[in-house]
DNA sequence: TTGTGGATGTCGCCG
DNA sequence: CGGCGACGTCCACAA
Protein backbone atom coordinates (compact mmCIF):
# COMPACT_ATOMS: atom_id res chain seq x y z
CA UNK A 1 0.00 0.00 0.00
CA UNK A 2 2.89 2.47 0.89
CA UNK A 3 4.54 3.81 -2.19
CA UNK A 4 8.47 2.93 -1.98
CA UNK A 5 9.01 6.34 -3.79
CA UNK A 6 8.62 9.30 -1.84
CA UNK A 7 6.29 12.05 -3.88
CA UNK A 8 8.38 15.21 -2.95
CA UNK A 9 9.80 16.40 -5.80
CA UNK A 10 8.54 13.78 -8.27
CA UNK A 11 7.26 15.65 -11.10
CA UNK A 12 4.79 12.76 -12.62
CA UNK A 13 3.47 10.34 -10.21
CA UNK A 14 1.55 7.27 -11.92
CA UNK A 15 -0.74 4.51 -10.55
CA UNK A 16 -1.18 1.59 -12.99
CA UNK A 17 -4.42 -0.29 -12.01
CA UNK A 18 -4.86 1.01 -8.36
CA UNK A 19 -7.12 0.03 -5.98
CA UNK A 20 -10.03 2.45 -5.40
CA UNK A 21 -8.52 3.38 -2.12
CA UNK A 22 -4.98 3.35 -3.67
CA UNK A 23 -6.55 5.77 -6.54
CA UNK A 24 -8.47 8.24 -3.55
CA UNK A 25 -5.37 9.02 -1.99
CA UNK A 26 -3.28 9.70 -4.79
CA UNK A 27 -5.41 11.82 -5.87
CA UNK A 28 -6.54 13.93 -2.81
CA UNK A 29 -2.28 14.08 -2.69
CA UNK A 30 -2.37 15.66 -6.34
CA UNK A 31 -5.21 17.98 -5.77
CA UNK A 32 -3.28 19.35 -2.49
CA UNK A 33 -0.16 19.68 -3.93
CA UNK A 34 -1.82 21.68 -7.03
CA UNK A 35 -1.29 19.53 -9.53
CA UNK A 36 -2.68 18.22 -12.72
CA UNK A 37 -4.91 15.10 -12.18
CA UNK A 38 -5.35 12.55 -14.76
CA UNK A 39 -7.90 9.59 -14.26
CA UNK A 40 -8.23 6.51 -17.24
CA UNK A 41 -11.11 4.35 -16.75
CA UNK A 42 -14.20 2.99 -17.23
CA UNK A 43 -17.02 5.72 -15.56
CA UNK A 44 -20.21 6.90 -15.85
CA UNK A 45 -20.71 10.75 -15.76
CA UNK A 46 -23.71 12.50 -14.48
CA UNK A 47 -24.01 16.48 -14.76
CA UNK A 48 -26.27 19.14 -13.52
CA UNK A 49 -26.60 22.96 -13.89
CA UNK A 50 -27.34 25.25 -16.23
CA UNK A 51 -28.41 21.67 -18.33
CA UNK A 52 -27.69 18.35 -17.20
CA UNK A 53 -26.95 15.26 -18.42
CA UNK A 54 -26.46 11.99 -18.25
CA UNK A 55 -23.91 9.18 -19.74
CA UNK A 56 -23.88 5.86 -19.09
CA UNK A 57 -20.47 3.57 -18.48
CA UNK A 58 -17.76 3.89 -20.91
CA UNK A 59 -13.58 4.27 -20.93
CA UNK A 60 -12.99 7.81 -20.30
CA UNK A 61 -10.20 10.35 -19.61
CA UNK A 62 -10.44 13.05 -16.78
CA UNK A 63 -8.35 15.93 -15.86
CA UNK A 64 -8.79 17.84 -12.86
CA UNK A 65 -7.12 21.13 -13.15
CA UNK A 66 -5.77 23.36 -9.94
CA UNK A 67 -7.51 26.19 -11.36
CA UNK A 68 -10.71 23.95 -10.82
CA UNK A 69 -11.18 22.97 -14.32
CA UNK A 70 -12.51 19.43 -15.13
CA UNK A 71 -12.82 17.39 -18.56
CA UNK A 72 -13.78 14.35 -19.64
CA UNK A 73 -12.63 13.06 -22.88
CA UNK A 74 -13.73 9.80 -24.54
CA UNK A 75 -11.60 8.60 -27.55
CA UNK A 76 -13.34 11.05 -30.02
CA UNK A 77 -14.09 14.96 -30.28
CA UNK A 78 -12.01 17.87 -30.09
CA UNK A 79 -14.64 18.78 -27.25
CA UNK A 80 -14.89 17.00 -23.91
CA UNK A 81 -17.83 15.02 -23.43
CA UNK A 82 -18.74 16.47 -20.26
CA UNK A 83 -16.95 19.26 -18.22
CA UNK A 84 -16.55 21.72 -15.49
CA UNK A 85 -15.37 25.47 -15.67
CA UNK A 86 -12.31 26.69 -14.06
CA UNK A 87 -13.15 28.00 -10.07
CA UNK A 88 -14.49 24.44 -9.48
CA UNK A 89 -13.91 22.91 -6.13
CA UNK A 90 -12.43 19.26 -6.93
CA UNK A 91 -13.43 16.29 -4.34
CA UNK A 92 -12.27 12.67 -4.29
CA UNK A 93 -13.83 9.66 -2.07
CA UNK A 94 -14.83 5.97 -1.90
CA UNK A 95 -18.34 5.08 -2.31
CA UNK A 96 -18.76 1.50 -1.34
CA UNK A 97 -19.85 -0.48 -4.75
CA UNK A 98 -22.78 1.91 -5.72
CA UNK A 99 -25.11 0.98 -9.10
CA UNK A 100 -23.81 2.40 -11.94
CA UNK A 101 -25.70 5.36 -11.44
CA UNK A 102 -24.48 8.18 -9.05
CA UNK A 103 -27.46 9.56 -9.10
CA UNK A 104 -28.60 9.44 -5.74
CA UNK A 105 -29.01 13.38 -3.57
CA UNK A 106 -26.65 12.10 -1.15
CA UNK A 107 -22.93 13.56 -1.83
CA UNK A 108 -24.03 17.21 -0.29
CA UNK A 109 -21.00 16.59 1.84
CA UNK A 110 -18.81 19.59 1.94
CA UNK A 111 -15.29 17.80 2.52
CA UNK A 112 -13.27 19.65 0.53
CA UNK A 113 -10.41 17.71 -1.45
CA UNK A 114 -8.48 17.28 1.49
CA UNK A 115 -5.84 14.39 1.87
CA UNK A 116 -8.12 11.05 1.96
CA UNK A 117 -10.15 10.25 4.73
CA UNK A 118 -13.24 9.56 3.61
CA UNK A 119 -16.26 6.88 3.32
CA UNK A 120 -14.21 3.59 2.64
CA UNK A 121 -11.31 2.21 4.31
CA UNK A 122 -8.44 0.20 2.39
CA UNK A 123 -10.38 -3.03 3.37
CA UNK A 124 -13.67 -2.19 1.79
CA UNK A 125 -11.16 -1.73 -1.50
CA UNK A 126 -12.04 -4.17 -3.65
CA UNK A 127 -15.83 -3.08 -3.90
CA UNK A 128 -15.52 0.13 -3.24
CA UNK A 129 -16.22 2.80 -6.52
CA UNK A 130 -14.12 5.91 -6.89
CA UNK A 131 -16.04 9.21 -7.25
CA UNK A 132 -14.92 12.08 -8.71
CA UNK A 133 -16.73 15.49 -7.81
CA UNK A 134 -16.46 18.81 -8.83
CA UNK A 135 -18.75 22.06 -7.94
CA UNK A 136 -19.49 25.30 -8.04
CA UNK A 137 -22.08 27.88 -7.63
CA UNK A 138 -23.15 31.10 -9.47
CA UNK A 139 -24.62 29.23 -11.25
CA UNK A 140 -24.98 25.84 -9.11
CA UNK A 141 -23.31 23.43 -10.79
CA UNK A 142 -21.93 19.83 -10.25
CA UNK A 143 -20.28 17.10 -12.30
CA UNK A 144 -19.71 13.69 -10.85
CA UNK A 145 -17.87 10.77 -12.52
CA UNK A 146 -18.26 7.52 -11.00
CA UNK A 147 -15.37 4.83 -12.07
CA UNK A 148 -16.00 1.70 -12.35
CA UNK A 149 -12.68 0.49 -13.31
CA UNK A 150 -9.65 2.76 -13.10
CA UNK A 151 -6.91 1.80 -15.27
CA UNK A 152 -4.43 4.76 -14.44
CA UNK A 153 -4.10 7.64 -12.25
CA UNK A 154 -1.43 10.19 -12.83
CA UNK A 155 -0.46 13.66 -11.02
CA UNK A 156 1.42 16.22 -12.65
CA UNK A 157 3.53 18.85 -11.27
CA UNK A 158 4.36 21.46 -13.77
CA UNK A 159 4.71 25.46 -14.25
CA UNK A 160 3.64 27.35 -17.55
CA UNK A 161 4.86 30.78 -17.92
CA UNK A 162 4.97 30.04 -21.66
CA UNK A 163 3.45 33.02 -23.64
CA UNK A 164 0.99 32.56 -26.67
CA UNK A 165 1.66 34.57 -29.65
CA UNK A 166 -1.13 34.43 -31.97
CA UNK A 167 -1.51 36.18 -34.83
CA UNK A 168 -4.29 36.15 -37.96
CA UNK A 169 -7.12 37.59 -35.67
CA UNK A 170 -9.58 40.12 -36.04
CA UNK A 171 -7.29 42.53 -34.32
CA UNK A 172 -4.40 41.74 -36.93
CA UNK A 173 -7.39 43.04 -39.19
CA UNK A 174 -7.67 46.27 -37.77
CA UNK A 175 -4.36 47.43 -37.27
CA UNK A 176 -4.01 46.24 -40.72
CA UNK A 177 -6.60 48.62 -41.73
CA UNK A 178 -5.29 51.24 -39.54
CA UNK A 179 -1.69 51.10 -40.69
CA UNK A 180 -3.33 51.11 -44.42
CA UNK A 181 -6.28 52.85 -44.50
CA UNK A 182 -6.79 52.80 -48.17
CA UNK A 183 -6.79 49.02 -47.73
CA UNK A 184 -10.58 49.46 -46.97
CA UNK A 185 -10.71 52.37 -49.68
CA UNK A 186 -8.79 55.07 -51.14
CA UNK A 187 -9.10 58.67 -49.20
CA UNK A 188 -10.56 56.58 -45.90
CA UNK A 189 -10.21 58.09 -42.78
CA UNK A 190 -10.17 56.18 -39.47
CA UNK A 191 -11.22 58.46 -36.76
CA UNK A 192 -11.69 56.50 -33.64
CA UNK A 193 -11.68 51.89 -32.90
CA UNK A 194 -14.31 50.95 -30.42
CA UNK A 195 -16.65 53.88 -30.91
CA UNK A 196 -19.68 53.56 -29.08
CA UNK A 197 -23.12 53.64 -29.92
CA UNK A 198 -26.38 52.39 -28.21
CA UNK A 199 -26.28 49.36 -29.78
CA UNK A 200 -22.57 48.30 -28.96
CA UNK A 201 -19.05 49.50 -30.13
CA UNK A 202 -17.85 50.10 -33.86
CA UNK A 203 -14.87 48.40 -34.92
CA UNK A 204 -13.78 51.33 -36.73
CA UNK A 205 -15.15 54.27 -36.95
CA UNK A 206 -14.29 56.76 -39.67
CA UNK A 207 -14.74 58.97 -42.53
CA UNK A 208 -14.45 58.86 -46.78
CA UNK A 209 -13.19 60.67 -48.64
CA UNK A 210 -15.85 63.03 -48.86
CA UNK A 211 -16.24 63.32 -45.68
CA UNK A 212 -19.09 61.39 -45.00
CA UNK A 213 -19.39 58.95 -42.17
CA UNK A 214 -18.10 55.36 -42.34
CA UNK A 215 -19.14 52.44 -39.59
CA UNK A 216 -16.72 49.21 -40.27
CA UNK A 217 -17.55 46.13 -39.00
CA UNK A 218 -14.36 43.70 -38.80
CA UNK A 219 -14.31 39.84 -39.00
CA UNK A 220 -11.40 37.42 -39.52
CA UNK A 221 -12.99 34.91 -41.08
CA UNK A 222 -15.77 34.20 -44.14
CA UNK A 223 -19.19 36.27 -42.48
CA UNK A 224 -22.94 35.15 -42.56
CA UNK A 225 -26.56 36.74 -41.89
CA UNK A 226 -25.41 37.60 -38.53
CA UNK A 227 -22.38 39.67 -39.21
CA UNK A 228 -24.45 41.95 -41.28
CA UNK A 229 -27.73 42.30 -39.16
CA UNK A 230 -24.52 43.65 -36.43
CA UNK A 231 -23.43 46.29 -38.85
CA UNK A 232 -26.59 47.19 -39.32
CA UNK A 233 -27.14 47.38 -35.26
CA UNK A 234 -24.53 49.76 -35.66
CA UNK A 235 -25.24 51.54 -38.52
CA UNK A 236 -28.87 51.90 -37.25
CA UNK A 237 -27.75 53.03 -33.50
CA UNK A 238 -25.27 55.74 -34.80
CA UNK A 239 -27.92 57.26 -37.46
CA UNK A 240 -30.21 57.69 -34.22
CA UNK A 241 -27.63 58.62 -31.84
CA UNK A 242 -26.33 61.52 -34.39
CA UNK A 243 -30.08 62.42 -35.30
CA UNK A 244 -27.91 62.02 -39.15
CA UNK A 245 -30.01 62.79 -42.01
CA UNK A 246 -27.15 62.63 -44.08
CA UNK A 247 -26.67 58.57 -45.01
CA UNK A 248 -24.12 56.98 -43.27
CA UNK A 249 -22.16 54.36 -44.87
CA UNK A 250 -21.84 50.52 -43.43
CA UNK A 251 -18.71 48.24 -44.83
CA UNK A 252 -18.06 44.92 -43.73
CA UNK A 253 -14.59 43.71 -43.97
CA UNK A 254 -14.09 40.31 -43.88
CA UNK A 255 -12.23 37.63 -46.54
CA UNK A 256 -15.27 36.66 -48.29
CA UNK A 257 -19.50 37.01 -47.96
CA UNK A 258 -21.97 34.28 -48.13
CA UNK A 259 -24.56 34.58 -50.63
CA UNK A 260 -27.30 35.04 -48.32
CA UNK A 261 -25.10 37.67 -46.66
CA UNK A 262 -24.56 39.60 -49.58
CA UNK A 263 -28.21 39.45 -50.53
CA UNK A 264 -28.73 41.18 -46.42
CA UNK A 265 -25.75 43.57 -47.38
CA UNK A 266 -27.80 44.68 -50.52
CA UNK A 267 -31.23 44.89 -48.76
CA UNK A 268 -29.73 46.94 -45.99
CA UNK A 269 -27.24 49.59 -48.44
CA UNK A 270 -24.34 48.26 -46.64
CA UNK A 271 -20.81 47.44 -48.51
CA UNK A 272 -18.57 44.69 -48.56
CA UNK A 273 -14.63 45.07 -48.82
CA UNK A 274 -12.64 41.86 -48.95
CA UNK A 275 -9.33 42.06 -46.41
CA UNK A 276 -7.48 39.32 -44.88
CA UNK A 277 -6.15 39.84 -41.35
CA UNK A 278 -2.80 39.33 -42.05
CA UNK A 279 -1.04 40.03 -45.50
CA UNK A 280 -0.62 36.22 -46.46
CA UNK B 1 15.45 -0.50 -23.88
CA UNK B 2 13.37 -3.54 -23.98
CA UNK B 3 10.01 -3.40 -21.91
CA UNK B 4 9.52 -6.32 -19.90
CA UNK B 5 5.71 -6.74 -20.42
CA UNK B 6 3.93 -7.13 -24.05
CA UNK B 7 1.31 -4.24 -25.28
CA UNK B 8 -0.58 -6.90 -26.77
CA UNK B 9 -4.05 -6.63 -24.79
CA UNK B 10 -2.65 -4.45 -21.79
CA UNK B 11 -5.17 -1.31 -21.85
CA UNK B 12 -3.29 1.10 -20.30
CA UNK B 13 0.25 1.31 -21.02
CA UNK B 14 2.78 3.94 -19.17
CA UNK B 15 6.64 4.95 -19.38
CA UNK B 16 7.81 7.34 -16.82
CA UNK B 17 10.82 9.79 -18.02
CA UNK B 18 11.60 7.86 -21.03
CA UNK B 19 14.32 8.22 -23.33
CA UNK B 20 13.01 10.27 -27.01
CA UNK B 21 13.24 7.08 -28.57
CA UNK B 22 11.84 5.23 -26.36
CA UNK B 23 8.49 7.89 -26.01
CA UNK B 24 8.78 7.39 -29.93
CA UNK B 25 8.45 4.37 -30.02
CA UNK B 26 5.93 3.95 -27.47
CA UNK B 27 3.83 6.40 -29.03
CA UNK B 28 3.68 5.31 -32.43
CA UNK B 29 2.72 1.79 -30.98
CA UNK B 30 -0.02 3.46 -29.34
CA UNK B 31 -1.40 5.54 -32.84
CA UNK B 32 -0.53 1.77 -34.50
CA UNK B 33 -3.41 0.67 -32.14
CA UNK B 34 -5.86 3.37 -32.45
CA UNK B 35 -4.82 4.13 -28.42
CA UNK B 36 -5.18 7.57 -27.17
CA UNK B 37 -2.05 8.94 -26.69
CA UNK B 38 -0.80 11.01 -23.67
CA UNK B 39 2.67 12.65 -22.88
CA UNK B 40 3.77 15.10 -20.48
CA UNK B 41 6.75 17.31 -20.52
CA UNK B 42 8.25 20.51 -21.13
CA UNK B 43 7.75 21.42 -25.13
CA UNK B 44 7.33 24.62 -27.04
CA UNK B 45 4.15 24.33 -29.46
CA UNK B 46 3.82 25.96 -32.84
CA UNK B 47 0.83 26.21 -35.02
CA UNK B 48 -0.22 27.44 -38.99
CA UNK B 49 -3.68 27.10 -40.51
CA UNK B 50 -6.60 29.70 -40.08
CA UNK B 51 -4.22 31.56 -37.64
CA UNK B 52 -0.51 30.72 -36.58
CA UNK B 53 0.84 31.09 -32.87
CA UNK B 54 3.98 29.81 -31.17
CA UNK B 55 4.11 29.01 -27.68
CA UNK B 56 7.03 28.84 -25.38
CA UNK B 57 8.33 26.44 -23.75
CA UNK B 58 6.73 25.20 -20.47
CA UNK B 59 5.12 22.32 -19.01
CA UNK B 60 1.66 20.80 -20.81
CA UNK B 61 -0.51 18.11 -21.66
CA UNK B 62 -0.61 16.66 -24.83
CA UNK B 63 -3.48 14.28 -25.74
CA UNK B 64 -3.72 12.77 -29.25
CA UNK B 65 -6.88 11.20 -30.24
CA UNK B 66 -7.25 8.48 -32.38
CA UNK B 67 -9.78 9.94 -34.67
CA UNK B 68 -7.34 12.58 -35.37
CA UNK B 69 -7.80 15.21 -32.76
CA UNK B 70 -4.74 16.93 -31.00
CA UNK B 71 -5.21 18.61 -27.90
CA UNK B 72 -2.36 20.70 -25.47
CA UNK B 73 -3.11 21.35 -22.22
CA UNK B 74 -2.03 23.73 -19.78
CA UNK B 75 -2.52 24.15 -16.11
CA UNK B 76 -4.95 26.58 -16.92
CA UNK B 77 -8.48 26.86 -18.37
CA UNK B 78 -11.10 24.71 -19.85
CA UNK B 79 -9.68 25.12 -22.74
CA UNK B 80 -6.65 23.57 -24.76
CA UNK B 81 -3.76 26.61 -25.42
CA UNK B 82 -3.53 24.68 -28.78
CA UNK B 83 -5.43 22.29 -30.38
CA UNK B 84 -6.09 20.39 -33.60
CA UNK B 85 -9.33 19.01 -34.78
CA UNK B 86 -10.54 15.66 -35.50
CA UNK B 87 -9.19 14.56 -38.84
CA UNK B 88 -5.75 15.10 -38.69
CA UNK B 89 -2.98 12.44 -39.23
CA UNK B 90 -0.16 12.58 -36.65
CA UNK B 91 2.77 11.52 -36.81
CA UNK B 92 5.91 11.40 -33.80
CA UNK B 93 9.02 11.61 -35.05
CA UNK B 94 12.88 12.37 -33.07
CA UNK B 95 14.79 15.17 -34.27
CA UNK B 96 18.50 15.60 -33.30
CA UNK B 97 18.26 18.13 -30.44
CA UNK B 98 16.79 21.26 -32.40
CA UNK B 99 16.78 24.60 -30.63
CA UNK B 100 13.94 25.26 -28.69
CA UNK B 101 11.88 26.73 -31.30
CA UNK B 102 10.15 24.56 -33.85
CA UNK B 103 10.31 27.04 -36.41
CA UNK B 104 12.05 25.61 -39.47
CA UNK B 105 10.67 24.02 -42.56
CA UNK B 106 11.84 20.86 -42.74
CA UNK B 107 9.67 18.97 -41.47
CA UNK B 108 7.29 18.16 -44.66
CA UNK B 109 8.20 14.58 -44.84
CA UNK B 110 4.82 12.57 -45.32
CA UNK B 111 6.69 9.67 -43.21
CA UNK B 112 2.99 8.94 -41.47
CA UNK B 113 2.39 7.79 -38.20
CA UNK B 114 3.95 4.43 -38.48
CA UNK B 115 6.57 2.43 -36.01
CA UNK B 116 9.17 4.21 -35.29
CA UNK B 117 11.77 3.76 -38.03
CA UNK B 118 12.95 7.82 -38.25
CA UNK B 119 15.09 10.09 -37.88
CA UNK B 120 17.19 8.86 -34.71
CA UNK B 121 18.79 5.90 -33.95
CA UNK B 122 18.56 4.91 -29.83
CA UNK B 123 22.35 6.08 -29.67
CA UNK B 124 21.33 9.66 -30.21
CA UNK B 125 19.03 9.17 -27.35
CA UNK B 126 20.26 11.79 -24.60
CA UNK B 127 20.20 14.46 -27.21
CA UNK B 128 17.58 13.60 -29.46
CA UNK B 129 13.82 15.74 -29.12
CA UNK B 130 10.86 14.30 -29.36
CA UNK B 131 8.20 15.85 -32.06
CA UNK B 132 4.56 15.34 -32.30
CA UNK B 133 3.11 16.72 -35.72
CA UNK B 134 -0.63 16.88 -36.52
CA UNK B 135 -1.68 17.93 -39.76
CA UNK B 136 -4.58 18.13 -41.90
CA UNK B 137 -6.27 19.69 -45.37
CA UNK B 138 -8.96 21.82 -46.07
CA UNK B 139 -8.08 23.92 -44.91
CA UNK B 140 -4.20 23.33 -44.70
CA UNK B 141 -3.17 23.09 -40.91
CA UNK B 142 0.14 22.13 -38.94
CA UNK B 143 0.36 21.51 -35.15
CA UNK B 144 3.79 20.92 -34.32
CA UNK B 145 4.84 20.24 -30.49
CA UNK B 146 8.90 19.52 -29.61
CA UNK B 147 9.84 18.37 -26.31
CA UNK B 148 12.83 19.09 -24.49
CA UNK B 149 11.90 17.14 -21.65
CA UNK B 150 9.38 13.87 -21.27
CA UNK B 151 8.20 13.11 -18.18
CA UNK B 152 5.80 9.97 -19.37
CA UNK B 153 4.06 8.79 -22.10
CA UNK B 154 0.92 6.56 -22.32
CA UNK B 155 -1.35 5.27 -24.22
CA UNK B 156 -4.89 3.95 -23.57
CA UNK B 157 -6.86 1.52 -25.62
CA UNK B 158 -10.61 1.76 -24.40
CA UNK B 159 -14.11 1.79 -26.27
CA UNK B 160 -16.76 4.11 -25.07
CA UNK B 161 -20.61 3.30 -26.77
CA UNK B 162 -22.36 5.41 -24.01
CA UNK B 163 -24.99 7.74 -25.37
CA UNK B 164 -24.80 10.94 -23.72
CA UNK B 165 -28.90 12.05 -22.62
CA UNK B 166 -29.02 16.11 -22.60
CA UNK B 167 -31.68 17.85 -21.12
CA UNK B 168 -32.28 22.10 -20.90
CA UNK B 169 -31.30 22.48 -24.31
CA UNK B 170 -33.13 25.08 -26.95
CA UNK B 171 -35.13 21.63 -28.27
CA UNK B 172 -36.46 21.32 -24.91
CA UNK B 173 -37.90 24.18 -24.72
CA UNK B 174 -39.46 24.11 -28.51
CA UNK B 175 -41.06 20.90 -27.16
CA UNK B 176 -42.06 22.68 -24.57
CA UNK B 177 -44.42 25.50 -26.61
CA UNK B 178 -45.03 22.51 -28.88
CA UNK B 179 -47.15 20.62 -25.92
CA UNK B 180 -48.50 23.66 -24.48
CA UNK B 181 -48.75 26.17 -26.53
CA UNK B 182 -50.43 28.63 -24.40
CA UNK B 183 -46.92 29.05 -22.30
CA UNK B 184 -46.25 31.09 -25.45
CA UNK B 185 -49.49 33.10 -24.64
CA UNK B 186 -53.23 31.48 -24.61
CA UNK B 187 -54.70 31.28 -28.25
CA UNK B 188 -51.79 30.35 -29.73
CA UNK B 189 -51.29 27.99 -32.39
CA UNK B 190 -47.95 26.39 -33.80
CA UNK B 191 -48.15 25.67 -37.19
CA UNK B 192 -44.57 24.67 -38.31
CA UNK B 193 -40.87 24.57 -36.50
CA UNK B 194 -38.00 24.98 -38.87
CA UNK B 195 -40.10 27.19 -41.15
CA UNK B 196 -37.86 28.27 -44.22
CA UNK B 197 -37.89 31.76 -45.31
CA UNK B 198 -35.06 33.68 -47.63
CA UNK B 199 -33.66 34.81 -44.54
CA UNK B 200 -32.98 31.36 -42.95
CA UNK B 201 -35.19 28.92 -40.94
CA UNK B 202 -37.96 30.15 -37.95
CA UNK B 203 -38.03 28.13 -34.83
CA UNK B 204 -41.92 28.29 -34.19
CA UNK B 205 -43.99 29.61 -37.24
CA UNK B 206 -47.68 29.95 -35.85
CA UNK B 207 -50.84 32.37 -35.33
CA UNK B 208 -52.10 34.03 -31.79
CA UNK B 209 -55.82 33.94 -31.34
CA UNK B 210 -56.85 36.64 -33.75
CA UNK B 211 -55.00 34.74 -36.68
CA UNK B 212 -51.92 37.07 -37.06
CA UNK B 213 -48.94 35.55 -38.33
CA UNK B 214 -46.26 35.05 -35.25
CA UNK B 215 -42.55 34.32 -35.64
CA UNK B 216 -40.92 32.29 -33.09
CA UNK B 217 -37.61 32.30 -32.09
CA UNK B 218 -36.60 30.91 -29.11
CA UNK B 219 -32.91 30.74 -26.84
CA UNK B 220 -32.55 28.62 -23.92
CA UNK B 221 -30.46 31.19 -21.31
CA UNK B 222 -30.56 34.60 -21.51
CA UNK B 223 -30.60 36.63 -24.91
CA UNK B 224 -28.76 39.63 -25.89
CA UNK B 225 -29.08 42.08 -28.99
CA UNK B 226 -27.80 39.22 -31.58
CA UNK B 227 -31.03 37.30 -30.45
CA UNK B 228 -32.94 40.72 -31.15
CA UNK B 229 -31.60 40.99 -34.69
CA UNK B 230 -32.42 37.33 -35.52
CA UNK B 231 -35.48 37.55 -35.04
CA UNK B 232 -36.13 40.91 -36.87
CA UNK B 233 -34.34 38.90 -39.42
CA UNK B 234 -36.69 36.32 -39.97
CA UNK B 235 -39.78 38.74 -39.37
CA UNK B 236 -38.40 40.69 -42.00
CA UNK B 237 -37.33 38.13 -44.16
CA UNK B 238 -41.39 36.62 -43.83
CA UNK B 239 -42.65 39.81 -44.62
CA UNK B 240 -40.85 40.09 -47.73
CA UNK B 241 -41.70 36.72 -48.56
CA UNK B 242 -45.19 36.77 -48.02
CA UNK B 243 -45.77 40.91 -49.64
CA UNK B 244 -47.08 41.10 -46.11
CA UNK B 245 -48.97 44.29 -45.44
CA UNK B 246 -50.76 43.01 -42.15
CA UNK B 247 -48.59 43.15 -39.42
CA UNK B 248 -46.47 40.34 -38.21
CA UNK B 249 -45.83 39.45 -34.95
CA UNK B 250 -42.14 38.57 -33.46
CA UNK B 251 -41.84 36.91 -30.43
CA UNK B 252 -38.23 36.18 -29.01
CA UNK B 253 -38.82 33.43 -25.80
CA UNK B 254 -36.07 32.94 -23.51
CA UNK B 255 -35.64 32.73 -20.06
CA UNK B 256 -34.68 37.08 -20.05
CA UNK B 257 -33.01 39.54 -21.80
CA UNK B 258 -30.78 41.63 -21.58
CA UNK B 259 -31.59 45.73 -21.00
CA UNK B 260 -29.67 46.96 -24.36
CA UNK B 261 -31.63 43.52 -25.85
CA UNK B 262 -35.24 44.38 -24.75
CA UNK B 263 -34.43 47.77 -25.88
CA UNK B 264 -33.80 46.97 -29.52
CA UNK B 265 -37.15 44.37 -28.95
CA UNK B 266 -38.88 47.58 -28.29
CA UNK B 267 -37.37 50.39 -31.42
CA UNK B 268 -38.66 47.07 -33.53
CA UNK B 269 -41.98 46.44 -32.28
CA UNK B 270 -40.98 42.81 -31.36
CA UNK B 271 -42.11 40.87 -27.64
CA UNK B 272 -40.39 39.05 -25.28
CA UNK B 273 -41.63 35.83 -23.38
CA UNK B 274 -40.23 34.73 -20.64
CA UNK B 275 -39.52 30.80 -20.35
CA UNK B 276 -36.99 28.60 -19.13
CA UNK B 277 -35.84 25.56 -21.52
CA UNK B 278 -37.44 22.98 -18.52
CA UNK B 279 -40.07 22.78 -15.98
CA UNK B 280 -37.69 23.63 -13.13
C1' DT C 1 -21.13 40.17 -11.25
C1' DT C 2 -23.08 41.03 -15.71
C1' DG C 3 -23.00 42.60 -20.56
C1' DT C 4 -21.07 42.15 -25.06
C1' DG C 5 -18.75 40.15 -28.90
C1' DG C 6 -14.58 37.35 -30.62
C1' DA C 7 -12.91 32.52 -31.47
C1' DT C 8 -7.70 28.56 -35.09
C1' DG C 9 -14.36 28.48 -31.71
C1' DT C 10 -16.60 23.14 -32.28
C1' DC C 11 -20.52 20.50 -33.62
C1' DG C 12 -24.61 18.79 -35.95
C1' DC C 13 -27.82 19.18 -39.61
C1' DC C 14 -29.03 19.91 -44.14
C1' DG C 15 -28.60 21.11 -49.13
C1' DC D 1 -17.92 20.26 -48.85
C1' DG D 2 -20.21 24.96 -47.51
C1' DG D 3 -24.09 27.39 -45.13
C1' DC D 4 -26.30 28.15 -40.98
C1' DG D 5 -27.24 28.33 -36.12
C1' DA D 6 -26.87 26.11 -31.31
C1' DC D 7 -23.72 25.44 -27.52
C1' DG D 8 -23.96 23.47 -20.32
C1' DT D 9 -20.21 27.15 -25.73
C1' DC D 10 -15.37 29.46 -23.37
C1' DC D 11 -12.93 33.71 -22.97
C1' DA D 12 -11.19 38.51 -22.34
C1' DC D 13 -12.47 42.92 -21.47
C1' DA D 14 -15.25 46.75 -19.83
C1' DA D 15 -18.70 48.82 -16.85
Amino acid sequence: MTTSRSTQSVRAVTLERPTPTAARDAIADGLDREALVTVFGRCTVDYDGRASSQLAAGDRHVMLKPDGAALVHTDEGQQPVNWQPPGCAHDVFCEPAAGADGSDGSETDGSGSGSGSDDVTASDTDTATLVLESTRSTPEERLLVCFQDVLQVSTFAGTDEGELTLSGTESDLRDRILDSPDLLESGFTPLATERDTSAGAIDIYGEDDAGRTVVVELKRRRVGPDAVSQLRRYVDALERDLHADATLRGILVAPSVTERAQRLLGEHGLEFVSLEPTDE
